[in-house]
DNA sequence: CTGAAAGCGCTTACAG
DNA sequence: CTGAAAGCGCTTACAG
């Protein structure tokens, strides 16, 4: 057996195809008695509309792509869900892809969801990703993007993002407030909008408590687990290291944290740590790490609200906006 | 500016879609210089086939429906990677859907991925589900199904599971090898087919020692965090408690190591733990959790191939098959 | 080697 | 209230 189609049911019910069609789109022209008929024999022979067919006709497609740099990252999971959640009551569905952190693939993933007609695009993009002429041509296609968390600066499109400023700002605040003296800072590739303005934050801090900036303290890397432990590592070879380490992001956090646990040093007494996510492991962990929390779903509903707002606006109508949600410190025992 | 298509291309070369069609596709028929003229064109168009009209076409789309209960459980994302891995390098993409661990959802997602005409659907259902029929239907139209992890019994189809009894059963063992009398369970619904497996191996193994199997002992819940800390409420409340809980899956045993923490109890000594699924967390907390790994992305890649394999099959050729991977007890310091 | 025609499953302006 | 016709963007058997 294969899918029913309008033209069985039409030969089924001896009707033509445009008032099968109709009977099914619930038309105001097709009598009552016709439209019932119609139903009941799509529902008897567990008819589906063959969305792929509308989707040509249309020239709109019910798919919205989703490219991101890894899904087992918390935050990203979180975020597609949010998304796919917002998606889901609109009657969208969604197609995720990953990155891997490559500018390659997503130039890839790019290239595939154009193919696929997909209405718009929510992406994060890769660390790797300085040249954004794949999301131009994208765009230029008349494709719908809003970019989310790690955004790029140069196009001009929707974006959701948070504080990341003020969240960094913040948690160094908080360790000078708590004393420590010496704070380093596990930093992102500068490439992303999102680390630098971490970085920036960091920097404000220290330096509106009239502090000294200290380049062997800015350690830039990647952001997961293994980075937080080279970075670790790398702070503890220093002649004078740190007493507290603000990191990029809580995987990184996750490796310090470990490191520092397998070297036997005291958090937060040693050392102390401040992560940024807040990531439901950061929580986990004894002592628990303090973090800035990022509303991931939220993101992830913003994100996927602002496109949807986008499809039912005429061209001229259409606005780029920049939504910044709000970051949280959450002070635990680690710092 | 919109998408180029190929009548676009064909009027811009004073040529026939046909050819144009052909020499994108590479065919022998068509002149190297037709070739080189129309690849030259579409490359600086931009052009890019439109997968919805090919896909209706060709009767057989590019995309990979998949069907979870929740994204953020880091077992089910780690899953998708697989998935995505291998349906990426094979020219797929995925479609991703949520069931929120409802019945009703997973009904809606399989009809949706149906109206979209995936090639083929990977599906770990929830566990409300009781009646397949839904994804019957899915086959009978057509829709090759591969399901893995939480798999419907009652459906002949191919099958990706681990061998939950073994992997139960050896938890369990060592549990008893380690000296511990009054081993409890923190059990999944029994609808579903991996809950009642790991549930027997564990009744197997006390079975297999002489130890008596105490009802009270065996809690019945979901699967999340907060059916780990209930379930520890309730065993704590008995007047014989146990002295270790084997529970179903590793986010429950992480609300009952929450649990146990928050109580004051030592983990292992007034309480040993073991979980299922080597999830990342499992190594994080200190003590650190015994736990049996379930291969996530293994079971991903696997289950992505199985399907693969039989697009390229005659029907006749298609056989289904249930693949069956190995877990392993990893000893850590909760038992 | 190239083109005209038909068709994948649907929708909709145009007739009647 | 219903139907015939054209078309969304592509592919392919059939001609030439």
């Amino acid at each position: 057996m294969r899918h029913t189609t309008i033209n069985d049911l039409a030969k089924l019910l001896k009707l033509s195809p445009s008032t099968v069609s109709r009977a099914l789109r619930d038309h105001p022209d097709i009598s009552k008695k016709t439209k019932e008929k119609v139903l009941e024999m799509a529902a008897h022979t567990n008819y589906q509309p063959n969305i792929i067919a509308q989707s040509l006709q249309n020239r709109r497609s019910n798919t919205i792509g989703v490219i991101i740099p890894e899904i087992r990252n918390t935050f990203f999971s979180t975020v597609i869900s949010g998304i796919e959640e917002v998606a889901y009551q609109a009657g969208y569905i969604i197609m995720v892809c990953q990155s891997g952190d490559t500018y390659a693939r997503e130039v890839l993933n790019t290239k595939a969801l154009a193919a696929n007609r997909v209405a718009g695009m929510l992406v994060s993009t890769s660390q790797e990703t300085t040249d954004y002429s794949h999301l131009k041509t994208a765009i230029a296609q008349g494709i719908h993007i809003v970019f989310f968390d790690r955004i790029p600066e140069e196009i001009e499109a929707s974006k959701v993002i948070v504080d990341d400023f003020e969240g960094a700002y913040g948690a160094v605040n908080h360790l000078i407030e708590r004393g420590y003296q010496r704070i380093a800072h596990l930093a992102g590739n500068p490439t992303l909008y999102v680390s630098r303005k971490r970085s920036d934050g960091y920097e404000a801090a220290l330096r509106d408590h009239y502090r000294e900036i200290r380049s062997e303290y800015i350690i830039t890397g990647g952001y997961h687990e293994e980075d937080g432990r080279a970075g670790v590592e790398r702070l503890l070879c220093l002649t004078d290291p740190p007493d507290a380490i603000f990191t990029i992001n809580d995987p990184v956090a996750i490796g310090a944290f470990r490191q520092l646990q397998d070297r036997g040093m005291a958090i937060p007494g040693k050392m102390a740590l401040v992560g940024f996510s807040n990531n439901p492991n950061t929580a986990l962990v004894r002592p628990r790490i303090t973090t800035v929390n990022q509303p991931a779903f939220e993101i992830g509903q913003t994100t996927a609200r602002l496109l949807l707002k986008n499809f039912y606006l005429s061209p001229e109508k259409q606005k780029v906006e920049t939504i910044v949600l709000k970051t949280e410190l959450i002070v635990r025992e680690s710092s």
